[in-house]
DNA sequence: AGTCATATCTTTATAGTGTCAAGATTGCAT
DNA sequence: ATGCAATCTTGACACTATAAAGATATGACT
């Protein structure tokens, strides 16, 4: 299909493309339909060819930016690094793409819609995949630390907490810290390790 | 000031407290400053005596729920708790706030407005209350660990981003985890505890 | 008591929102 | 070439926030 006057060719990733630059621009609470529409120029009811409603198209917007997400998490972590440096540049890989784009936290967590699948079990859903990244990287530097199985789960997620709430708290509305947020989870990343070597000395 | 039919009587707290049912009920989404003046009885312009926008309601609603959840993280280190224990109440009771109304969550970080000011030390903005709590009931936990002063900035903002990390993956809309989220953080406080005691033996 | 300014609330109006229904236009298969 | 189906436009409706102008009650001052 060509691009005519009347039929636009590829409305569909051009608003899905329109839409996260006006989220990045105006946030995610100057995001709405008929700004998407008038952006790519279309009428203002031409998206619900592509879209059931304005959720079906942010569920679309998030799907995309969660891709450019779990990219850069695995750009992070490519190349052989010991395992808890690549944990390292995995936890500030995380903090920096949401201190880049701080629209994208409150976007891609509370008003998008889709689903994040913690654990591989429930319904048929598939594991949410930064997680994955997560899984992979946590894994390796666990088993490297000699810690047990039966605790990677649990630690897992305290380490994606640790850094989602650093990168939670940076992108909250109204935050005022005059500090480097990439050192806070850092902190525990190496107070852990220096609690094992200091204790040794 | 008595209520008749025309002067409500008490309006501006009648609607920060209707807001917050509303939200409670509705989530952030649902919320309304058409709604809000219905449920109280008075006509959908009646707010602007009292608030300049909903942006201005929605900050005193917040304050009055940052109020309570202060007082729900003081009411959980009362009493002579060891400082490990104290820390493990309060990393709880700030989760359990969260999960006994999620909708707080976005509309306490991402909605409200307020400001949070972490340091003491920009402009001449109050810390927030429930970090505040947080600093106490730390640095009496650090202090009993001997560890140095010069990292307790950093360790407060650590502990409390994982905490707020939990509570903030526990309230993104879709998510879908099977097991407790309490045990998550408490995975690295005792993890920390534990590696210790471990390397002593 | 009576008057009046002020605070509070209502009414009305405007611009913007999501969504639906009906119609117009185009590309593609037959 | 004709008709179908996808796509886009137009117009409408209910809802939203907000502003302006008017109504009503309160409290203070004479």
């Amino acid at each position: 299909m060509k691009e005519t006057a009347y039929h636009h060719g590829d409305l569909r990733n051009t608003l899905i493309e329109n839409g996260i630059e006006l989220i990045n621009e105006d946030g995610v609470g100057g995001f709405s339909l008929r700004k998407v529409a008038a952006r790519c120029g279309v009428s203002h009811a031409a998206p619900y060819s592509h879209f059931k409603d304005v959720q079906e198209l942010l569920s679309a917007m998030a799907d995309h930016v969660t891709s450019q997400f779990t990219e850069s998490l695995r750009r992070s972590v490519e190349g052989d690094y010991a395992p808890q440096e690549a944990m390292n540049r995995l936890g500030t890989a995380y903090i920096a793409f949401f201190q880049q784009h701080p629209a994208y936290f409150p976007f891609l967590f509370f008003q998008s819609g889709i689903t994040i699948q913690v654990d591989g079990e429930i319904d048929g859903a598939p594991p949410y995949p930064p997680f994955a990244v997560f899984r992979e990287t946590g894994i390796r530097l666990f088993r490297s630390q000699g810690l047990p199985e039966e605790t990677d789960g649990k630690m897992l997620l305290a380490f994606w907490s640790l850094v989602h709430g650093v990168a939670s708290l940076l992108t909250s509305s109204g935050i005022r810290y005059s500090g480097d947020w990439q050192e806070v989870w850092q902190t525990i990343l190496h107070s852990g390790g220096d609690m094992h070597e200091n204790d040794r000395t």
